[in-house]
DNA sequence: CGCGAGCGAGAACGATCGTTCTCACTTCAG
DNA sequence: CTGAAGTGAGAACGATCGTTCTCGCTCGCG
């Protein structure tokens, strides 16, 4: 695993670091330890840490997304059966060994005042996911203003679950959104 | 104002700094420049940074439990009506100029896997806003899921409000409680 | 073989951080 | 008056950060 190619043993360490404990309380050495890199090498790849920074948060978002959708994709069934699996992929992915919120939620908050590029990149990522929970809400059937509630409800439950680090928020919020959901459908 | 006492003075710059700014990002000249103290006298009121960022935490903890506190048990009526109004209150916090999220969030995601006395702080102000929340629940007569379910659409409210700057997340929050509380309620 | 280009390993650099120390000056008890 | 104690203002200190440079060494091409 370790002939992986650079760029991804790079991205992986940085991953495991900033997410774990905070993007400024990692020191590029770490990252260079972590990777088993060279300081040349690492930043032959990524010309400073704001780049590797960026490159973290953009390749995160496109794989938690892709896993998001992968999984709800996989359930099948009608899209408010789709809709509540959403909340028990959140369940599985705060049981993970190292939860620890939203990797966005946490860098906006340490960097998003300082560093634009981080904002952007947060505030993109929660519009793409509270986008991909519109789809299937308005598949669903249900109006626009449902999908904001579940929206909120999984938020909510990101956050609940990281300071708690109890991840029974994932079932809390299924139900609450079956609640919501259903009631929609019914008018 | 300016002759108010040194720790107010402190805390006031601190937390105006710390919060908009991140923590981390913020040093002991800014705090320093920023309350008018000269750095004896500000290690004299607190003997590090550490100290100062835990008494700007549990400083903000008290203050932001009791404006909510007050403004729910000012509207009066019903539980029902005073739960609802949680939600009023967090729409105009989120107007406030300079609204940057939740403070122990933030502080939860950049310090709290290294400096163990911040996630607790956060932790502990987590507890007692659902707890707050699960009191005027009860006292509603809806059952402790329904707390949960207020809880995390608060928190989403927060998060969300937050990364877009957009207030508006707390009327969709205030709506799909309302929706949870009739439902709970009509049982 | 000879040599220039690229590499690994880590030292070095300048900036910044949290924290402490210096020093001239004031204050006030005796 | 005298001197001990405390103050304001900021320099200084040691650590750490992001980033770059040095220095042997290796390797491929003429």
């Amino acid at each position: 695993m370790e002939h992986e190619d650079p760029r991804t043993r790079i991205l992986d360490a940085a991953e495991e670091l900033f997410y774990g404990q905070g993007i400024q309380a990692v020191g590029m050495d770490a990252v260079r330890t972590a990777s088993g890199m060279t300081m040349r090498r690492l930043y032959q790849h990524f010309p400073s840490k704001n780049d590797l920074v960026e490159a973290y948060l953009l390749r995160r978002d496109g794989r938690w997304r892709n896993s998001l959708a992968a999984h709800v994709s996989g359930v099948g069934g009608p899209p408010r059966d789709q809709l509540l699996a959403v909340f028990d992929w959140l369940g599985l992915w705060f049981a993970e060994p190292g939860f620890r919120g939203c990797a966005f939620v946490n860098s906006f908050g340490e960097l998003g005042a300082t560093t634009p590029v981080v904002a952007a990149v947060a505030r993109h990522h929660k519009e793409e996911f509270s986008g991909f929970l519109a789809g299937l809400t308005e598949a669903a059937g249900a109006p626009p203003a449902t999908a904001a509630h579940l929206t909120l409800l999984a938020e909510g439950a990101i956050t609940t679950a990281a300071v708690h680090g109890d991840p029974t928020a994932a079932a809390d919020a299924k139900e609450a959104a079956r609640l919501l959901l259903d009631t929609a459908l019914a008018s």
